[in-house]
DNA sequence: TGTCAATATCGAAGGTTGTCGATAAACTCC
DNA sequence: GGAGTTTATCGACAACCTTCGATATTGACA
């Protein structure tokens, strides 16, 4: 896959695993879980789910926070928007207006990835 | 990625390639594109482009028919419905009736640039 | 400071993917 | 049937991804 220029093709990439799927709708249920929680009910190791996160999180998907020695995970509601409106974009037979395939070019907003989790 | 289980996990990882998803979006505005023509826009082989359509194929997101000597391709609207359903179901709180599945013939809000879903 | 718990990083193994050239298959037209 | 066009498949290679155990880092607390 090589590196992602797209950052709609790294939003989908960060979605298409079953580990980290699972992650993401988890979080779209409570807002805010622990990582631990993740190790749980996730059937991989530890270090397995830090890097999904990793991922999650440099894709922009995910927020981190850290809150003593633990680190809760909410999800990104701009990602989550990046990708209604890729699935809006998509719509066959959707007219795109002729002055509007602006549109379709990178979005605006480039789903700005976060660094390691901020040290409180 | 092992074998994909779930095919919302199929459906996004087949949308998660840059060539694959330049494909996805040339068929999202003409409706019916034949193979010939991908071979000339995307930057790669023709094996490369037939190998691609067939991910596609597979994931469910395109269907092809046969034309003469030449393969026409257009996109599934229920790939892309699913697509929008999972959008739908990771915005957090929101709730989705599973068979909201069809797409509905134009988007119920103009098409907002950009931005977090407008959930208030 | 030392210990414990939670999380991140490292290094490596094994599998998967994207890509291509070569080639086969399907189809049209002469 | 034979030549030419279009598309699919094959085989191979390099790059990438997922996963893990081991280990480092971070923070809380005694």
């Amino acid at each position: 896959m090589k590196r992602q220029l797209d950052p709609d093709v790294t939003l989908l990439a960060a979605l298409a695993d079953p580990v980290r799927l699972t992650i993401v709708r988890q979080l779209a249920d409570c807002d805010g879980i622990c990582a631990c929680d993740f190790t749980a009910s996730c059937d991989v190791s530890q270090p397995t789910v830090s890097h999904h996160l990793k991922v999650l999180r440099e894709a922009g998907v995910v927020t981190s926070e850290r809150r003593g020695s633990q680190v809760y995970y909410r999800l990104a509601p701009v990602a989550i928007g990046r990708l209604s409106a890729m699935a809006r974009e998509l719509v066959p037979g959707d007219f795109i207006p002729a002055g509007d395939l602006v549109r379709r070019s990178r979005p605006a907003v480039p789903l700005s990835p976060e660094g390691p989790p901020a040290r409180a």
